[in-house]
DNA sequence: TTTCCACTTGCCACTGAGTTGCATCTGCCT
DNA sequence: AGGCAGATGCAACTCAGTGGCAAGTGGAAA
């Protein structure tokens, strides 16, 4: 259930992304307020065949939703995520959580294909010859997850 | 060019493969030692199209190659990677050479897709409150590689 | 406010990778 | 050599992602 609160805070989050959308020169449409909606609403990553299925009663178009997951991509309000499964996923890029891979360890589970944030875990990579350490990296580890492995 | 010993070499590979093909219970068809073959002489993974590609002149079909891979990973000669593409990649799992992503570090460069090997990089992870580290992990590096940084 | 056109949308067709069913064929155990 | 489980060829199919194009509309400028 969603709370009379939560509902006007997403609604006040999807006002702030049009906001960032105009700033990126893309026009304020009934597709793409739809679609900010849904990636305000979701906790995970969306696929754009998840975000379609679900727009397509209300009569949006899979390709529309599909072009509009590619624009506000790169506009910069969405990131895009390759988890291994051969399907993009789809997430916001809030404020603050820019470079969000950036931020701390993933580890993408090799059995249930979940992707656990690691925000503890430190890794400390030592660089070595001729190999210089690239300036913006993110680390993902591969392996069980704590439910798979149990 | 390949020279003769070098031909020669291949097909005492070829043959190695193909004990170790009959020991999975799998049998020696035509199809799978032309496959195990183009494996043999390729530096770099391949995908199932490239493969499936240089075979159908031979008169060899998609879907055999297809299966054919399929069967060599779960058998353990080929192994199976994902480099974030959307196309998987097959590769032999030569000898000694198992578990090739837990020897060491990669790098998968975020601009031209290259998988960066590297062996003498140190990765030191310390596990925190609740996470565990899992037993067999690789650790997969994404960013620039040194060519496309600059 | 109304106008107007570049930007968007809906629809449809298509590619490319991966997958399956099924009749036919063949490796290899006996 | 004979027999059959396993493998192949062919064709059809799913699924994710794209492209073309005519019709529709957001919003800046008049
Ligand atoms: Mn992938
Ligand atoms: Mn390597
Ligand atoms: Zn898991
Ligand atoms: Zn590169």
């Amino acid at each position: 259930m969603v709370t009379r609160k939560a509902a006007r805070q997403a609604e006040t989050e999807v006002d702030a992304l049009v906001d960032r959308l105009r700033a990126g020169g893309l026009r304020r449409t009934a597709a793409r307020v739809a679609v900010l909606a849904e990636l305000v609403a979701s906790v995970a990553a969306l696929s754009h065949g998840e975000i379609a299925e679900i727009l397509a009663p209300m009569g949006f178009d899979r390709a529309t939703v599909f072009r509009n997951l590619t624009d506000l991509t790169s506009a910069g309000l969405v990131v895009r995520r390759d988890l291994g499964d051969h399907v993009w996923r789809f997430a916001l890029q809030r404020d603050g959580e820019a470079d969000h891979g950036r931020q701390h360890p993933h580890l993408l589970c090799s059995d249930c294909g979940t992707l656990v944030c690691l925000p503890d875990v430190k890794v400390k990579i030592t660089p070595a010859r001729g190999w210089k350490r690239a300036a913006k990296m993110e680390v993902q580890l591969k392996g069980l997850c704590d439910i798979c492995a149990s």
